[in-house]
DNA sequence: CACACATTCTGGAATGATTCCAGCAAAGCG
DNA sequence: CGCTTTGCTGGAATCATTCCAGAATGTGTG
């Protein structure tokens, strides 16, 4: 797994540049892996002071394509962000208040899936979400989101 | 796999109220699984003439908390809905055009999949996603939309 | 078969996450 | 230290989806 440096080498290494926004950007999900963009807005401006939601955006697509970042979106839930990159590990989705928690590869390692069928698609990536109640929630359930639940 | 009828008995058998909005939804799903709520908009307005947007919305909420239909929201695009509900059957999406095919469950039958380690959630579905280019956009490349390609 | 009532549908406005745009500011190379 | 490239600001726009109030329609009861 790759959780690194909160210096500017990790940017550097992938030929980015070195903002104090990046830098911020990765702090906040380091303390709050699964941030959602509003999230990384609140934690960076505690930190700096003052960004435009634009920043924060930019600095999450470029850290995301660099390979920094990875986005996840929870059906019915703002997309969230987190720092472990490059194990293929899945979430776990609560239903109910969307917090999302991380599993490791169930069968195994990457790649875990593989496609039957894949209809002449190329297929190069297989995501895994599972969905359920927290233990918050379990106690004492709300509204509800995400796909319906089946018998599993 | 459940993909029944047109008329209106499996909407009665689930206490839903027969309408032609409800028939003309679940006709146009026939014909285009995994459309989009405005394809399905579309496809009833031609079918039935002029129908609100809203009442759209409504009945593809209805049928799927009734299981009549399944929603599947792919990250970056619109939901899609489908008849095939019941048997847990996955999906491979295109990351250029957003295209949606069927995949069978890769290991075997529901449920084929269970999380190591669930953080204490209660789990009751497991959705597995692939992502690559459909034999279309794999030919010529496109934008590209949905989680970073990783090494599968 | 007619009614009464609960649902559903209409049209229009609102929301929330995310993106687009144009101009200013900072990063990094020489 | 100056230049060019890239990133940031603020404000407006987009897109899917939802909320609302009132009119229309399905359905079980008398």
């Amino acid at each position: 797994m790759t959780t690194a440096s909160t210096d500017g080498t990790s940017l550097r290494e992938r030929g980015l540049r070195v903002t104090s926004s990046r830098l911020a950007v990765l702090r906040a999900l380091s303390e709050h892996p699964h941030a959602t963009a509003d999230d990384v807005v609140r934690a960076v401006r505690a930190d700096l002071g003052s960004v435009s939601v634009q920043a924060v955006y930019d600095c999450l697509h470029a850290l995301t394509s660099a390979g920094l970042l990875r986005r996840m979106e929870p059906a019915g839930h703002p997309a969230r962000y987190e720092r472990r990159t490059g194990d293929n590990h899945h979430h776990v989705v609560c239903r109910s208040c969307g917090a999302v928690a991380d599993v490791d590869c169930t069968v195994g390692h990457a790649p875990c899936l593989t496609p039957s069928a894949s209809h002449g698609f190329a297929v190069d990536l297989a995501e895994v979400t599972f969905w359920g109640l927290c233990p918050t929630c379990a106690v004492d359930p709300v509204p509800a989101a995400g796909p319906l639940s089946t018998t599993l």
